[in-house]
DNA sequence: TTTTGTATGTTGAAATTTCAACAGAGGGGA
DNA sequence: TCCCCTCTGTTGAAATTTCAACATACAAAA
């Protein structure tokens, strides 16, 4: 199991969890190691959700199918990053996602129950492990609140300035830089990249903003 | 205290726990009572996420300011309402929102780490709130996910579609009703009213869908 | 019964976005 | 240096949405 140990320390799971007790936590917790070929399910669309899942090795996709069985990739997964978490604590009794092994790879899988669950033992590391499950589902919240606040806008103007003002009050400042390229930031807004080009050049040339590579300054508000 | 107990019981934070149980919950959790005029705050923005409101008697807005100081209705809540749980297990630094009295109104403010930390009398009603709270927060979780998906697609026709068979799986018939009328749905959908009664219409003269107020049937799967 | 109001459907013009295609500006590597 | 590739901006036509208005159906109220 130690062999783990530094793909599971980059894992918000079990953050602040001291190294010396994350053999003693993983016993408690029941976590065991599975391991998949290329193609095999760790968790299938409609059984119930259980398991929190940690990538140990290689990668997982996340995909989801709908009433007709047409499949859509909604996540590719590499070592250290949970999944199904949201679905185990929301205690959903189908799963909507299938989540498949894109290659040889390795899971931990952790019932959900038992981290939320302080055993009899009283460890020291439940109370921390809840804290980080309740802050990681609360946290990813957040952030999915704040893009469809953005993305509720009906035009590319909109959502852009909703965007960048958005940014720049996280940021504290009117110039600060985005983690996105145009054709993320595209993604991210729903919009059309050649039609945020445009609107961002119309802006340039309004003297609203200035924009170089992922560099934003803002000089007034338009329109909010 | 007890005067409350009808509403605190429709609140989801004290789902499964006793009626008898909760006078020393609330005792334990150090849970107190605030008044508000009519326009005061319990929450503003940018202090610290520390408390779990639950709304008591009248109503409050959640407002939200931008960079400029434009303020912009996110929700009202009412009697039996949850507020700031996402913030609160978040930890987040700052609260993005405001939370105002929009007429004479009481609320019950709760330390969040009282509720995530079991207390040193080992009550049983603690686990049972961690367990609430997790699922409240996970299943938000879910519902925003769900909406993103949806509304993610670029046009109408997609939205809609996209929506209906997320119905159809979820009901696990292709003939259902939904919880909205048709301005609510084009709301949800991020797309204006007329547009929507024309694309219904549109298939509906296709025969792909049957649509009488809020009873919908799908015939065929279009393009998803 | 008539009136009133709400929900839904329809329509056409204006505004906006998407789509496809191409151009220019670097950055690396050969 | 030259070539290739990626990122970004531009453009114009086609598709789609929005907007404002009005028509119709139906239910509740007078």
């Amino acid at each position: 199991m130690e062999k783990y140990f530094e793909v599971l320390c980059m894992c918000p799971l079990f953050r602040d969890i001291a190294h010396w007790e994350l053999t003693k936590a993983l016993r408690c917790l029941n976590a065991r190691v599975f391991s998949f070929e290329k193609g095999e399910a760790v968790m299938n669309e409609s059984e119930p959700a259980k398991y929190v899942g940690i990538v140990l090795t290689g990668s997982f996709q996340i995909v989801r199918t709908d009433f007709f069985g047409n499949r859509s990739m909604i996540a590719n997964l590499v070592p250290g990053e949970l999944f199904g978490e949201s679905f185990a604590c929301a205690g959903v009794e189908v799963v909507p996602v299938s989540v498949l092994a894109s290659e040889a790879a390795e899971v931990m899988l952790i019932d959900c129950l038992k981290i939320s669950h302080s055993c009899s033992n009283a460890c020291q590391f439940h109370q921390q492990m809840i804290d980080n499950l309740l802050q990681i589902v609360a946290a990813k919240n957040l952030v999915l609140h704040q893009k469809i606040e953005v993305t509720s806008k009906r035009t590319t103007h909109e959502k852009l300035m909703a965007y960048l003002m958005l940014q720049a009050k996280q940021f504290g400042s009117l110039e600060f830089e985005i983690p996105y390229d145009r054709q993320e930031l595209a993604d991210y807004l729903e919009v059309e990249r050649s039609g945020l080009s445009a609107e961002i050049g119309k802006l340039r040339r309004q003297g609203v903003i200035e924009a170089d590579r992922n560099r934003f300054k803002i000089y007034k508000p338009f329109d909010v």
